[in-house]
DNA sequence: TTGTGTGAAACGATTCACAGCT
DNA sequence: AGCTGTGAATCGTTTCACACAA
């Protein structure tokens, strides 16, 4: 049960591409600013600004959505709000319940932006017991054995799963059965979801893994052009396999110590490496 | 000052493609649970389905890394864990900064995930001079006033903002001046950065508005589609207009009211409309 | 025989540049 | 005169399909 296609299916939205709708999100935000402060048109470059866009991406994106501007004055932004609105499906409440009110669970919980915007936290749901009656963010958690009778009475079609990544697949299983069809997920984990339901996902460290690279990639370049600049370098820029083998905590300010990452051993001298992407050969293979 | 392109300005990583780079965490991590249960070797195939893609995307993406794969057995999963752990800098340890310790920011702080894989948090930081001394995941907070010293004294180049999105901009070119060369962004706001630092953004009531899309884009297609199929229709999936009128607060356990958006008024509808998407023309709209 | 590594084709997204409306 | 809307060019990513190594 439960064991279709992985990871995004997206049958393909309507007509409008994937990366428009992802900022669409964006626009609204930006243009839901510029109403406030009763601003009553915008040109797209304008508005491109504000949204951290190009302006011609901008008006691509809005030309999916139909011909909402005027040439030669630019859009009107209370219309926009509403029609923006209007495609994401903001004009309708969706309520949705968050499983898993740990540290985080509890944060989303709290979280403005939530219920703002047509968004409706219909329970929080916790799998321990200890928990349940326990009032988060002015409402009581409920007990995981109610899932689907909550999901059911309250029509969510939206789920937000907070758990620890162990009970990340199964959870999603039951929010499925019960009718969910799009989840949140924060859990460190890729979920397995049949056709027809959108899964995505929010992951701190692979975020942060990101950064690293990039990070890092700074850091050689700095390295390759003169020396004597001002950026401080991160923590320990030695030798990357001598890095690997000790612990060596720098700091220690209180965190999990955790050894970075296991240096290949044994089996793994067997594997030749051919071509890498650079003349560094780490030090533990055979030369 | 500080006012650069907006928004991932990525020079350009070497060689391998910004794509591949954000699976590699995902990779890494199937391959750490491989590696935790002693498997020795892995094809492309299982591989790519314990990290939810397809195997001929991961194995162009192994081949941008260098050739470390053997023909006709597969991936050492040992050294595929080392490989990609150096590749993306998780070979030394990262030091980062915490800046809006609220209940997001005090759940990151206690997140696990942060603290493995080679990143340290080396301080928590708050405007809040109340929140100065209190221990958050046993580390004391710091105030403001000490950030750049802060960052200064522990090397950081990554920073993570879960600060109210007012105090976002400012804090982030504190933050750059200081040294800070990466931003995790989970803050509701564009950052404006200099050319050169890198920002990721988490933004969940973004993430929330795309599966919203979607979830309205099915309620659609299988009302067109015969009617009497199983999964419960959310809330209201009435007429659009009318719950864009009204708030129609369905099962109100809680959380803020907050009416859904304005319906465009007065001077929205000087604008003609021409093509929507579909037929549907709004009814506030003339005809 | 099995499964990697990779050119080439297909696809999708972004950017350019300008015609056309106001 | 100004700014939208959009074809066409460009760029990046994914998928295909198969030669080649173990």
């Amino acid at each position: 049960m439960a064991t279709g296609r992985t990871h995004r299916p997206a049958t393909r939205s309507r007509g409008i591409p994937e990366a428009t709708v992802a900022r669409l999100p964006l626009y609204l935000r930006a243009l839901t600013a510029l109403s406030e402060r009763s601003v009553p048109t915008v040109s797209s470059e304008e508005l491109a600004a504000a949204a951290g866009v190009n302006s011609a991406k901008l008006r691509k994106d809005f030309s999916y959505l139909g011909s909402y501007g005027t040439r030669g004055v630019g859009y009107d932004v209370e219309y926009l709000v509403y029609q923006i609105s209007r495609e994401l499906g903001l004009t309708q409440d969706w309520p949705v319940v968050i499983v898993g009110i740990g540290n985080l669970g509890a944060a989303l919980a709290n979280y403005g932006g939530f219920s703002a915007r047509g968004f409706r936290v219909a329970a929080l749901i916790d799998a321990d017991p200890a928990m349940a009656g326990k009032p988060v963010a002015g409402m009581p958690v409920q007990h995981t054995d109610d899932l689907e009778k909550i999901i059911e009475e309250n029509g969510v079609s939206i789920g937000v799963i907070a758990t620890p990544a162990g009970a990340a697949q199964q959870v999603s299983e039951r929010l499925i059965a019960a009718g969910v069809t799009s989840i949140l997920n924060f859990a460190p984990t890729v979920l397995s979801v049949p056709d027809g339901v959108d899964v995505r996902k929010v992951d701190l460290s692979i975020e942060l893994q990101i950064l690293a690279f990039h990070e890092q990639r700074k850091a050689g370049e700095e390295a390759a052009a003169g020396a004597g600049s001002a950026a401080p370098l991160p923590s320990a820029a030695g030798d990357v396999a001598e890095a690997a083998a000790g612990t060596a905590g720098a700091g220690g300010s209180g965190a999990a110590p955790s050894a970075a990452v296991e240096p290949p051993a044994g089996r793994a001298a067997a594997v030749a490496r051919k071509n890498g992407p650079e003349g560094d050969v780490p030090a533990v293979m055979p030369a």
